[in-house]
DNA sequence: TTGGAGTAGTGGATCAGCCACTCAACCAGA
DNA sequence: TCTGGTTGAGTGGCTGATCCACTACTCCAA
């Protein structure tokens, strides 16, 4: 169960990696325009087909804007972009995004948990307490981190809010690929257990106040140790 | 000024609308195989490496998983599905949808206007007065409605959290291209600037806490008249 | 000065072909 | 009978070449 499944990386997937960082680097500004599919295929040693497979993918991300006869040009995506762009936007656009991103997880977060806590039916209440027990007893990390990504998708779906449900899916998307670098937080998987389980009764109690409240402060207590807080290892 | 732009469609494009319809509307339920590719590409009418492209773009939506040697595989979407899915969804998935979106507009709305309140700058409140008053003398619904969208633009922007920026374009790029079925607010711009205003000066005065109360207030009117309330027309 | 024609450069789409992967069925050996 | 290996059918990944459609710019004529 600790493995981890092999991912089969395909030239369009590394392709579009690397033309991603360029475009997040720098090395094409936003309102440039990148070099024309032809040069761009050859430079990069691939067809002109795989390129472009590559080129739809970035600007479904909204990094590019492709236009027929004219190329592709780099948008100024930290204003128009969408939600497709975090996980990009983490993985290249180096840590600061990592406030705005703590931010909105608990802003976010603790709306979306006080409308659970109002909202959850038995199942899911039962299905929190099952992912607190496991979280518990957790064999690492990495483990702990999934279990409590787990917890979040189960109190989106109780919010009965399907928007939050996708919001909240895209910033685990976001952040679970760089999730190795942010497991402070899940070095002490039953702290953090005992932490989360004021958050998941107060949801489990339909005390929506209090479970606002819990979660802000779970929210605070765990972004401080993604942020590489120093209080953790003291 | 009223012109619209025309939009050039390209062959990917109505393809990869016809096809996320038929799986929004169920014609290949979530967990089912697409066709091979080479027999959906010719059902279609179009080249394989034309329906790869669109299916690069479904993928890319959360729709579709595709795995070398098996198919293209419709994914549990509402479940697993991110932001990137909103336009989709709104476009072809009906009106179930509208509660969550409301819903989600109006608290996440409020949690970014109350940050907007406390961060913005002397030039993001001049822009927000001056499109308060291009609001009022709007000239049509959808004028109105475009000049609306800034303003959450801008109020995003004030909010100085990136992940914030995105998730309201993204809101806003569900939103926009079906606006002209939710135009009921925008019926009477100049009453509507009115309702704005409160929240509006709220932002410029720096009241966090007003502010809120006033966004609250603000997006359940408007959200009243999206949902087709019939008070605005008595 | 303006409008039209022509051209170069760019993306959109088609076509054909070959390679790599997945899965299921079958067979042989323990 | 069970397990592991091989084979083959079906599927996606990628290459390479070609032609068409669009855009932007330049030049020339009215």
């Amino acid at each position: 169960m600790d493995q981890t499944m092999l991912v089969r990386e395909t030239i369009v997937d590394q392709l579009t990696q690397m033309i991603g960082q360029d475009i997040l680097t720098g090395k094409y500004p936003s309102g440039s325009n990148l070099p024309p599919e032809r040069i761009l295929a050859s430079s990069y040693g691939v067809t002109r087909t795989s390129l472009k497979h590559s080129l739809v993918r970035l600007e479904e991300a909204g990094l590019i804007e492709t236009k027929h006869g004219v190329g592709s040009t780099v948008t100024d995506f930290l204003a128009t972009g969408g939600a497709s762009l975090l996980p990009l936007l983490m993985r290249f656009g180096g840590f600061e995004l990592i406030d705005s991103v703590l931010e909105a997880r608990a802003l976010l977060g603790s709306v979306i948990v006080e409308r659970a806590a109002t909202l959850a039916t038995e199942a899911e209440k039962s299905e929190l307490r099952t992912l607190l027990a496991r979280l518990g007893e957790a064999k690492s990390s990495k483990e702990a981190q999934l279990i409590e990504a787990e917890c979040h998708k189960v109190i989106a779906r109780a919010s009965k809010n399907a928007v939050f449900i996708l919001l909240v899916n895209t910033l685990l998307n976001a952040y679970l690929p760089i999730g190795d670098l942010l497991l402070g937080p899940f070095k002490d998987p039953k702290s953090l257990a005992g932490d989360l389980r004021g958050m998941i009764e107060a949801i489990c109690g339909n005390n929506a106040e209090l479970s606002k409240l819990m979660a802000l402060k779970y929210f605070e207590t765990t972004g401080k140790f993604m942020k590489g807080d120093k209080k953790w290892e003291e």
